[in-house]
DNA sequence: CGTCCAGTTGACACCAATCAATAGAGGTGG
DNA sequence: CCACCTCTATTGATTGGTGTCAACTGGACG
């Protein structure tokens, strides 16, 4: 897949019909993607009828080895994990950030007909993470029955796009503090996507390390810019709590607009 | 629409079913999306029902402004296009160039039924363009109605959003001369994957501002860097022409592995 | 023959990487 | 409870890659 995913279930809208609470982690799929639009009761049979297998991982620890076969994809639960890939030369490069509710390697499933797949990047659990795991040929022929899940993967697949994008404009034009602001405001957007009013602060398990790693910096530079945001007044991370001091003088810094995160955007 | 878009009908296997030549201008969608994957013969005949519109495009001209409504998918018939940011500080950073055969805006489709839609970024031709025009409520029908389009176009979302990681790769672990060398291969195999081996030389509108504007880099130092290339024996770019003088180098210098190009991808 | 724009080159400044080392926090075992 | 260890965070000194500013060149075009 292009491992990258977005958060299906949160665009501001209460979900349109209720679950009872026991029956939610039997239909994590239908769960996560009825929200997004209006998926037609009917369908929702059918991927709730999807065999879904739950699993934990510790942290590191491996979801998806780059140069593997791709059998499943998966519905990150609990926990945090990240996309990757190593270069030769023995650095990284972070390519996604999956929070709790974020679907992971999706898109794969679009060539699950034929062929043998393999991923061309790695994921791995940042914390102890929950995961359920849907088989990918399952999925594959679900997207053929229910008409309605393939258009919500594609809005779904919109989402990380634009994610990713944002993330391109932030490599190539925007110095170190300027990464640094987008990326925590980034993250406050995408954790309260529930319809939530954005939160001055919350939590936050990434390390310098990985964050470096997401933003193309070294983790030395990183911290010292870490240092001036929190001399400034702009941006305090300490022992995994993100505090933002002043939103407003970070997004005129990281020229951010949330729209992008957002159910109604297009383009 | 996230704006990216990759080269559906590309897959290096030749085309299931013959049209008559006369007819492919008629049908552009079914043209490009059949040959990912194999398309119900059936369902062929909603989508060349599509109504499309060619037009043509000069030059510079856009296709889609950032902040405007998002009303029309894009085939690129012929000609080279782009999609680009604009930041405040006035730096642009290039997104995805387009090649003729790619597919624009086509994600955009997913959030087509609702909410007014407005693009995040914008999209021009570099060259002269020639492109069909898709009413995106139209897509957007064709999509329910036909089962094995969406497919199709995750398969494209997937190789679109493969193409982005490797450009954020690049962006964020490669240094200048690597970014340039990894560029320029992945143009070649690009413009190649209809099957034909890969290409020593190309023909290649793209000014070096454009691609300073691709690689995050300024116009000087991408010219400097392109003149070490040209000594060292690598890469020589004049007049609108590529000569890979050797690839076997340039692929090791940009650490390039065309896999994630291909059908067979996954992850 | 002048204009314009892409390409080219040089000098210089600066942002960020690298190398090297220290300090803190959390965990573990004695 | 403390010593020890490891990983993360932090700081300093130095280097180097890339951006910026400023010209100049050369071809395309009218």
């Amino acid at each position: 897949m292009s491992g990258w995913s977005g958060q299906p279930s949160a665009d501001g809208r209460p979900e349109p019909v209720q679950h009872p609470d026991g029956l939610d982690l039997h239909r994590p799929l239908s769960r996560r993607l009825t929200s997004a639009a209006h998926l037609p009761v009917e369908h929702r049979a059918a991927l709730d009828a999807l065999p879904v297998r739950r699993r934990a991982y510790e942290a590191d620890e491996e979801l998806i080895q780059r140069g593997t076969a791709f059998t499943h994809a998966f519905i990150l639960e609990a926990g945090w994990a990240c996309a990757y890939r190593t270069l030769p030369s023995g650095g990284r490069q972070v390519l996604s950030i999956y929070l709790p509710g974020d679907l992971i390697g999706l898109l794969a499933v679009t060539s699950a007909d034929g062929s043998g797949l393999e991923t061309d990047h790695s994921v791995r659990a940042i914390t102890a993470a929950e995961v359920s795991e849907v088989d990918v040929s399952e999925l594959s022929s679900a997207l053929m029955r229910v008409p309605g899940l393939a258009r919500h993967m594609l809005w779904d697949a919109a989402r990380a796009g634009a994610i990713l994008e944002e993330r391109i404009v932030s490599l190539g034009r925007r110095n170190a503090r300027e990464r640094t602001a987008h990326f925590y405001l980034e993250l406050s957007e995408r954790l309260t996507l529930g319809g939530a009013p954005k939160a001055k602060a919350y939590d936050c398990p990434l390390s310098q390390y990985v964050v470096a790693d997401v933003l193309g910096l070294s983790p030395e530079h990183l911290n010292r810019v870490m240092r001036q945001l929190r001399l400034t007044g702009l941006l305090c991370v300490r022992r995994g709590r993100v505090d933002l001091l002043n939103t407003e003088s970070l997004e005129r810094l990281a020229d951010f607009d949330p729209a992008y995160l957002r159910t109604s955007r297009a383009a």
